[in-house]
DNA sequence: GCGCGTTGAGAAAAGGTTTTCTCACTCGCA
DNA sequence: TGCGAGTGAGAAAACCTTTTCTCAACGCGC
C-alpha cells in the first residue's frame, strides 16, 4: 500500500477502485490517522491559519469580534492566532513577524476604537489584511458598526414611546463614534435637541444628570446615552433623585455590554453593535481574499440592533 | 552559494569562515529572508504553537489568563491559538482535533470556574496539557488561584482596620471557590462570623444588605464580598441607606474586575487573583513539557494580592 | 615533498503530504 | 490471438529547512 494511493483515497482524488478507497478510508479511521497540517501547508501554501491582532487586551469589543471570527472560520478548518499587542509597536512587529513566519493565510486587525489605527503597519504585507472595528489603511477592506444607524434606532424608539424632550449624553468629541451618534441623534430628534459630551464613564452620566436637575430648566423625558456605562450612571442618578425609569424618563444605552446592561436597575434597553456578526464577516472576507476571491475594498458599515429591556 | 551553507550561517551552526557567515547574514537581512516555520516544524516536530482552550467566551477570567500566556510565550517564538468552545463538546472536539492536526506543542485549558472541567476530554492526548483556572484530570498539571489566601488577605485587612463585626456575603455553595473563601473567612474572622450564600450578582449584594438592616440585629462594620459584583451591590445598598463606606463600614470585594471595582462609589478595595501571572506560569509550564523538561504533576495554588482602593 | 590534519563548503537525506506522471495489467473487440 | 483502450496502483517530484556526511583544498610538520 503506497503513500500516494492512501493520499488519493483519503482526498477522493485520482482514479482507483471504489472498494480500495473504502478500505483505505476505513483503515485510516480505525488507526486514527490524521494528516499533518504542517506538511500539507508546506505544499499548498495554505496554513489554514489566520492571525487576529488587537490592542484591546481587556476590552469588551475584541471579545465578541474574536468569537465571531473563530466561529466563522472553524467551519473551514481555519484556526485563529490571537495576538494582543497593547499599544506597543515593537510587540506588534514581533507578533506580525511571527504570524508571517507561520505562514498565516491572512490577518484581521481589530481594536478598541474605530478611529484609531493599530500601532503597527500592515500595508504591503504578503498576506491579505481585513480591518474590523479599527481604522484601516486607505484602500483597505474595513468593517465597522454603523454608529449612526444605532443612534437612529435608539432615538426612534424614544419617539415611538412618546418622548418629546430628548437628551443625548455621550463621550468626548475626539471619538468619531461619539460624533456620529450625536449627529444621528440631532438628525432624528431635531436640531435643537441638546447633546452633552463628557467621558465614557458612569461618573459622567451621574454628573450630567446632577447638572441638569440642579440647573432647573426643562428636564428631559427621554435620554439616549453614548454607552452603557454612562447610561448606568444616568439611571442610578435618576433613581437617587426619585425619578422613575422608565415611567418618568426613558433611557437607552449603547454597546449592549451584557454584564452592565442587565445588572442595571432597571435593566437597560441598549443598542447592540452586532460585533460578533462583524467578526464573522471579517473572518469570511479574509478567507475569501486568502483563496484569491476578490473583495471590493472600502469601508463597510454593519447595521446595529436595539435590545429592548426595561429602561425604555 | 548552497542552501545548506545559508542555513548553517543563519543558525550559527556548522563550521564556516566567519566572514562568509557574516556576509550571508547581512544579505539575508537585506532581502528580508524569513525561514518558513512550517518547513522548520515539519523537521523538528515542533510547531512553536500552543492551543488555548476556553469555555469562557465573554468572561473576565480567560482574558487575563490569555494575556499572560501570550506574553510568556511570545519571547520564545511561540504563538497561541485561541479556541472558544462555549460548553459544546462537539465544538470542543473539533477545535482539539484542529489543534492536533496543526501539531501544537501543547494545550492549555482554561475556563470560568475552577471546579468544573471543560466539556472535552484532554486525557491521553499526544501533546502535553496544562490546566489553568479550570478543573484538571487527576494526575495532571493544574494551576489555580489560592482562594483561601485571597480571603485571608481580605479579612486580615478588615481586622487591621479595626473592624470587629465581620460579615461575608458570597456566591452559591456549589462553587468550590465560594466554599474555600468562606472557610478562610471563618478561620480568620472567628468561627461565629456569619456567611451569607446567594448568587454572584449585584442584586444579591443589595438584597443581603436589605435583609440584615431590616432584621435589625447586630450590624456588621466590615464586609468581605465573594466577588466585585456583590460588593458593588453591597456598597450601593449601604449608600442608599445612608451608611458611609468606608467610614461606617469597610467593604472588600474579590476579582479586581477593574471596570467594576474602579467605577464603584467609592472605588473597591478588592482581591486580585493574579490571573495574568497564572497564565504566564501556565505558558512556561506547557513550554517546558513540550521541550521534554519534566514538571511535577499536581495542583498548584498561586497567591492572591490585595488591591487597596477606597472602600476599606 | 609527501602525508596528515584541519577547515570550509556543498551534497544528500529526512520530515509528511499532494499531485502528476508512468507503467503494468486486464478486458473487450476485431 | 493480438492489439488498443482503459483502469488501477505506485514512483517521483515538489514544498522548505536542518543536519549529517562527504569531499576537496590548503597548510603545516616531518
Amino acid at each position: 500500500m503506497s503513500v500516494s494511493t492512501v493520499s488519493k483515497a483519503l482526498n477522493d482524488n485520482g482514479r482507483m477502485a471504489a472498494d480500495t478507497r473504502e478500505r483505505i478510508k476505513h483503515l485510516a479511521a480505525e488507526i486514527g490517522f490524521r494528516p499533518n497540517a504542517l506538511a500539507r501547508g508546506l505544499l499548498s501554501n495554505r496554513s489554514f491559519t489566520v492571525g487576529l491582532l488587537t490592542n484591546d487586551t481587556y476590552g469588551r469589543f475584541t471579545l465578541p469580534v474574536m468569537a465571531g471570527v473563530s466561529e466563522a472560520l472553524v467551519d473551514h478548518g481555519v484556526s485563529v492566532f490571537l495576538c494582543a499587542i497593547e499599544d506597543d509597536p515593537a510587540l506588534g512587529k514581533i507578533h506580525v513577524d511571527a504570524m508571517l513566519d507561520k505562514q498565516v493565510d491572512g490577518i484581521i486587525a481589530t481594536g478598541k476604537r474605530v478611529d484609531r489605527s493599530l500601532p503597527v503597519d500592515l500595508a504591503g504585507l504578503p498576506v491579505p489584511v481585513v480591518y474590523a472595528f479599527t481604522k484601516g489603511e486607505p484602500g483597505s477592506v474595513t468593517l465597522t458598526s454603523d454608529d449612526g444607524h444605532g443612534a437612529r434606532l435608539a432615538v426612534e424608539r424614544l419617539k415611538k414611546m412618546g418622548r418629546k424632550r430628548l437628551l443625548h449624553i455621550t463621550g468626548p468629541l475626539e471619538f468619531t463614534s461619539a460624533v456620529e451618534r450625536a449627529e444621528a441623534f440631532r438628525a432624528v430628534a431635531g436640531g435643537g435637541a441638546p447633546v452633552l459630551h463628557g467621558v465614557w464613564s458612569e461618573a459622567w452620566g451621574h454628573e450630567a444628570i446632577d447638572r441638569i436637575w440642579i440647573a432647573g430648566g426643562e428636564r428631559p423625558d427621554g435620554i439616549f446615552c453614548g454607552n452603557d456605562q454612562i447610561a448606568r450612571g444616568v439611571v442610578d442618578a435618576l433613581r437617587e433623585r426619585g425619578v422613575r425609569v422608565p415611567e418618568d424618563v426613558s433611557v437607552i444605552g449603547f454597546d449592549n455590554w451584557e454584564i452592565m446592561a442587565a445588572q442595571t436597575r432597571p435593566p437597560l434597553t441598549t443598542v447592540d453593535m452586532n460585533l460578533k456578526e462583524l467578526g464573522r464577516e471579517a473572518g469570511l472576507m479574509v478567507l475569501a481574499l486568502a483563496e484569491g476571491r476578490p473583495i471590493e475594498p472600502g469601508l463597510r458599515k454593519l447595521p446595529c440592533r436595539l435590545v429592548i429591556r426595561d429602561s425604555c
